[in-house]
DNA sequence: AGATAACATACCGGCGGTCGGTTTGTAACT
DNA sequence: AGTTACAAACCGACCGCCGGTATGTTATCT
């Protein structure tokens, strides 16, 4: 009956099923590497849908809009720097000035790890047009570094190490920091990949040395306690940047 | 010849003819109260056609795409405070601390008489979806006020007044402060229309002190240095936001 | 008068999102 | 084991609308 309707037909291609948490890392994967390519506002659903080979059924099931994109790449890729956050918060021992170094420490360790997958976010956020996924990320990275600086700070202050006139304050200016440290990060690599590795290192310990030298006001210490200016580690990480 | 096409039939509805400047500046008025009530992504062309009363001709006569709104809109917005940083920078008597006083208490004057306007604007930047624009303004004010701000620093490291690590970095830092501000002013706005601005002026006053100390040490002088906790000032400013 | 700026209107391609239907895994029941 | 029942995974046609364009029309200026 009713067979006037145009035919239904052939059936409906069918390319495998996965399991929901398969699903959306692959979709996830596939919209990252798009973002990261050619900016969030310029990627549609239907790039991300061909990419993956799926249909637009198949993705509204697992997101409810274009946004949760961006919620789930963002939130995927700070997540780990969430728990390098955790990791470095279990090590209490020593005083709160070396809880402070070996918390940039293992901010550091976790920047030469994700060496690789970090240029790709910072040519991502650095590319016109990718403003928002910039600010969301920063947002949440900072979010997710903020108590963990605070306790620190609060503790050294208990202690007597830091002299801090107000810790919030002093907390958001340090994450602050991260934002100029974007276009020095953008030469820095530019420097690196035109191979001069020294320049390169310079740039960043320059950079770096600053950084500390402000904290230490900061925080009410003598000038070098901070120690952010580590050319060997910003060497090797500057090397497996730009190997690959 | 062809009339077989659908009678040209009725002349075009004429709505009156303006300047380019007027039309102009009639469009970003509607633009910037459309962006500032419904958020810049959720505003449409037509929208904004509607609130003038003029045609998509019309329209893209004036500006060649929508991005054109948000840009004009900000730099409308955003030249008044360049203009009244560079009439600051005029004054040249006083030594670099007085300088920066100077800078900072026109900086407060201009923020008292934008007052009403610049409420809308906060209430604008806080609102979810408006995270593009919030972020435009602070780049643009940032990058207005910046050149001024370094100029003043440079001097008083030159005379000696100020004891600075590096210049860059300290102007930066200094106006990343504004970030953070953000949120304490969503804080003091509700309260003071909440009827006590009392409450609310301390809290402004708070804020503004810690900073003070903050910028107190960036810049290398005595706490108490930097004129940043004047009660009565925001005061004045928290009563002209309320009224009307 | 004619050139040009300031419009208007119809139209287009494509985007995000919806909907009704179909397939497939799975587990309970016989 | 075989059948059945149900929900989750998935498909693809479709919709409304949005930003943008093409082309025609009127006002203004020289």
């Amino acid at each position: 009956m009713n067979d006037s309707a145009p035919a239904k037909s052939n059936a409906p291609q069918r390319r495998g099923r996965l399991s929901p948490d398969k699903r959306k890392s692959q979709i996830l994967d596939a919209a990252q590497a798009l973002f990261f390519a050619k900016g969030w506002e310029a990627v549609t659903i239907a790039d991300v849908l061909a990419e993956v080979g799926i249909s637009k059924g198949g993705f509204y099931h697992h997101f409810i809009a274009k946004e949760d994109l961006l919620d789930g790449v963002v939130n995927r890729f700070t997540t780990r720097a969430l728990d390098a956050a955790d990791a470095a918060r279990g090590q209490t021992d020593g005083d709160a000035l070396a809880q402070f170094n070996e918390f940039l420490a293992e901010s550091n360790r976790w920047k030469i790890e994700q060496a690789k997958q970090l240029r790709f976010f910072l040519d991502a956020m650095l590319r016109p047009g990718n403003e928002l996924l910039s600010y969301r990320i920063s947002n949440t990275v900072a979010d997710a570094t903020r108590p963990v600086l605070r306790k620190i700070l609060v503790d050294g202050v208990g202690e007597g190490t830091f002299d801090i006139p107000d810790v919030d304050l002093v907390s958001e200016t340090i994450l602050n920091l991260s934002h100029g440290r974007r276009e020095t990060l953008e030469a820095v690599i530019r420097t690196a990949e035109a191979g001069d590795l020294d320049a390169a290192t310079a740039l960043l310990t320059e950079r770096m040395s600053a950084e500390g030298v402000l904290i230490d006001r900061l925080l009410g210490l003598e000038r070098g306690s901070v120690a952010l200016s580590q050319s060997e580690e910003y060497r090797l990480m500057l090397r497996a940047m730009t190997q690959g």
